[in-house]
This record gives C-alpha cells, sequence and structure tokens, in this order.
DNA sequence: CGGAATCTTGAAGTCAATCAATCTACGTGG
DNA sequence: CCACGTAGATTGATTGACTTCAAGATTCCG
C-alpha cells in the first residue's frame, strides 16, 4: 500500500455528524475517503436497523443500494427453483454488502439484529468515480470476498461434513478475536441458527446437530444452549478443519 | 455504462506492434487503453505458450504478474493438506489471471495448450493507477468472477452430482457459442479430464464417469471419445442442470 | 507393438440424507 | 403462574447417493 495520494485534498471541514461516533469509521470502506466527500456521502446515507431474520432487501428490488454493516451478521444466499438452498457468503461488520460489481441478485438477510449504513447505488457510484482511494479499496474488498467464496469452495467440495462445522466454528472464533493469540476457553453466540447452518455448509440440519454433539463430546468445545458455544480448544478445533497438516493430535475427528 | 472518458487522452500514436491482430484486443482488458498507454503495456508485456497440464506459475512465485488469457483454459485450484483438491474456478479467453487484489495463492495450470500475455504486477498497477477506466474494468472482472465462484457454491453445495455434471457440460456449450440462439448439435471438446473435471465438480473421477454416461444414455448428449461431446439437446441439457423450473420434461434425470 | 495413463464399469462400503420421534425453549393466553 | 402450542434442536433408525476398491477397456505415445 501507498502512503493516501492527494486527490482528495479535502481533509477540511468537519467530520459530518452522522459518522461521528461510527461503529465503523476507522475499519469500514468510508475510511479512505476525505471530511469533504464524507460529508456528501453522509447526506444522502440512511441508517437501518434490521431485526433478525428479516431480509435487508429483495433479491432483485430495482436500483438497489450499497451499506456498510455496522453491526450485526448479514448472510447473500442463492436458491435453486426447487427450494434448495446454499448461503453463499457471511458478512460482519465494516464489510460493504448490496450492487458493487458482480450484481448477481442474492437474497440479504439478517441473521442476527443488524445495523446498515445505505446510500443509493448512483450516488456512490459518483463518489467512487471521484476517488480512486476509494475504487482501490473496493477492488480491496472484491478482492477480499473472492477469496473468501473461494475458500468455502474448497470447504463445500472437498470437506467431510465434520470439517465444515469445524471450519465454521474456527472461523466464527478468528473472527471474533481479530488476530490475537490463543488461550483459555472463548465463549462466543453463534449467529446462525442450525438451518442457516446447514444452508451455509451444504448440509442438513440433523447433521449439523450430530456434527456439533460430536464436537462437543470430543471435548473441544462445549455448549449452554444451542447458540452459546464455549471453545475449550482452539487449537484441537483448527486441527479438527482438516485446514492444517496434522500432527496426529490424538482426537481429531474427521468423520 | 457511461461513453469513454477523456482520461486517457491519447488515443493517437500508433497500435503498439505486439498488439496488432492481438485475439483478445476487442474484448481483452486492455481494450480500455489507449494506444499510448497500450504502447506502454506492450513494451513490459511478455508472450507464452503454456502446454497442457503444466503450471501456469506455482503458488507462491514471489512478485507475480499479471496476464490476460488469449486462448486456452486456465484451472485455479487449491488443495487440503492432505492432497484433497479443489478447482475453484476455470478460465476462458479473455479473462485476466494472476495476483490481482485477493493475492490467494492458486494454484493455476494450463488444462489445454494456452497462450497468454503477462506483464509484472508492478508495471500493472503503476498502469492501473493512471487509468480510471482500467480499475473500473478491474473491479468488473472481478465481480464477474465473485459471482461465478459463489454460482458453483450452489452448485457444489445443493446439486446432486448429475446436476453437477450437467451444469458443467452446459456452461462449456454455453460459453462456446456465446449469447447465440440454441439448435441443433453442437461439437464441444471438453477440456478437463475426468480427473479435473472431478476437482472442479467436487465429485470422484468415476461418478464424473458414470454421470456422462448416463448424460449419454439418456439422449442428452453423445460422445465419440471421452473428450469429445456432441450435444444432442441444448435444452433438456439446461433442464438438467437443475438452475431452470421444471417443465416436466420426460427423461430430466437428478440423481 | 507394447506399456502406461486414462477412462469405464461393477461390487461393496460409508457418510450424510431422509424419515420419524422426542425434547427444549419460548411466547401466548387462559 | 402454569398450560398449551409452536418452532427449533437433538437423537435414533433407515435409506440412498456417492465413494472406495477392483477389474477391464480404451487411448495415447514412444
Amino acid at each position: 500500500m501507498q502512503p493516501a495520494l492527494k486527490l482528495s485534498l479535502d481533509r477540511s471541514g468537519p467530520i459530518p455528524s452522522p459518522c461521528l461516533g461510527c461503529p465503523v469509521r476507522r475499519d469500514g470502506i468510508c475510511r479512505v475517503l476525505g471530511n469533504d466527500e464524507l460529508g456528501r456521502l453522509a447526506l444522502v446515507s440512511v441508517r437501518r436497523v434490521v431485526p433478525r431474520h428479516e431480509a435487508v432487501w429483495r433479491a432483485g428490488d430495482g436500483s438497489g443500494s450499497v451499506a456498510s454493516l455496522l453491526s450485526g451478521v448479514v448472510s447473500l444466499s442463492r436458491s435453486l427453483p426447487d427450494g434448495r438452498q446454499q448461503i453463499v457468503a457471511l458478512q460482519f461488520p465494516t464489510s460493504v454488502i448490496g450492487s458493487l460489481a458482480g450484481g448477481r441478485e442474492l437474497e440479504t438477510v439478517a441473521q442476527e439484529t443488524t445495523r446498515i449504513c445505505s446510500v443509493p447505488r448512483g450516488h456512490f457510484e459518483n463518489i467512487l468515480s471521484r476517488n480512486p482511494e476509494l475504487e482501490r479499496e473496493v477492488i480491496r474488498q472484491i478482492g477480499a470476498q473472492l477469496d473468501e467464496a473461494r475458500n468455502w469452495l474448497v470447504a463445500i467440495g472437498r470437506k467431510s461434513a465434520a470439517e465444515r462445522v469445524a471450519t465454521y466454528l474456527h472461523m466464527l472464533v478468528t473472527n471474533h478475536r481479530s488476530p490475537q493469540r490463543d488461550a483459555g476457553p472463548v465463549e462466543i453466540l453463534l449467529p446462525l441458527s442450525r438451518g442457516a447452518t446447514a444452508d451455509f455448509l451444504g448440509l442438513t440440519i440433523e447433521t449439523v446437530s450430530r456434527k456439533m454433539t460430536e464436537l462437543k463430546r470430543s471435548g473441544i468445545v462445549d455448549f449452554d444452549d444451542a447458540t452459546r458455544m464455549h471453545v475449550l480448544s482452539t487449537d484441537r478445533l483448527r486441527a479438527a478443519t482438516g485446514d492444517e497438516p496434522v500432527l496426529d493430535q490424538p482426537g481429531s475427528l474427521r468423520n
């Protein structure tokens, strides 16, 4: 990465009020904008709270918007005509969702109570074309999403059910405590219902449930209830994902 | 899309000689460059022929390049430490491959004799930062690849073996005769071996072979040999992909 | 022509799906 | 407050699709 270019030379002006104390100000896509552009963006942006299990927007709702995820978790999914469904991505805060390139029609559903900061597509594209730094940031974001989609492709295509579940849980751990060093037990609230988990992992509800029970019985994780998980050994969980060369850690299951 | 902006006002100058008669000149990513920039790009570009089944480059070969596919077919794949492999994308001519955003280390292998036009990553990024139109084109490309990866995620995660094979064959048909209207039998040379097809579809060689035989026995396609296919009914093939609402076409199999 | 890959085909085995209860959590209203 | 109803989750029994194992058949190339 290079030092910021001088193209948006308008770092002047006050921070627009809606953006003051925005939870995503530091890591979101808007961080590359000067206060001036940020102000223009803030003028057309709308904050919205989407309750758990409600659609953020419908698969093909015309014009479309681009939004930043402020909090919560959102699933992007696609269905076959006979109803089979696959979640193709989970989005966590600071991610951008909506009609950015690709334009594939994806069902976008809040899996937790979710707050977004939404901008009409046209406005976003205007600001985009004026801010090369923003364009590079968009490329970085889409690239990261492509990378992730391909990683899941490997998981869904080649991993066993147990490995997929472990991979999902391990991803939650990684997302939770960013790049922090591992250590003691972590408590994590699973954002997805068993059904959504199944749709994400290309499995059935029953299989997901069974594999979670196995992970629990083998002492890798524990559950207070269906959504409250304790990770007892991050190492063994990672070993169960199939992503690491096995060091013959006893108890690592692959079925 | 908007009419070309006046930013690269240097459409002047002669077409650089290597680009004269380039098979990708019209549809490749370079089409958005003026002759001036194109000339600079041509100076640092290298054409290369990669024989079937050879690596275009290795998973992590340092600096990296960005290349346009001139002809042939390339697979991008990722492996688990125990050797299980998944092809995460097939790339056809006009596509860009290499270290563009995402940066995930992917094994890149020619599945047919393949010609590429390659540029060192640094040079490409320089030209990229000078040409907003090129940046927008890159966003478009990555977005399309994201879209495709997600489509395959649905296929691998939720479709039966028979549907996956049909989807693959149908994709080849679609790629072959661009958006042309369907009609009589088409002959298509399968670019992937059975093994590579299995790695692409998340199946085994045997299952791929069996499903192809079933497709043949049901009269949807025919094979002269393992790689020379005749599509007898594009409609029934499409029906077999699972992507279309079924109109109760007799003979459409889903097992 | 011969030998090695690659592909096809068959038989047996296994993992995950399906079918079917049961259990738990939660919200509503009596 | 507890009975009741519903939705989600777990658990068990069985089925079935795909894999694995094992021969053959075919193609490719020296």
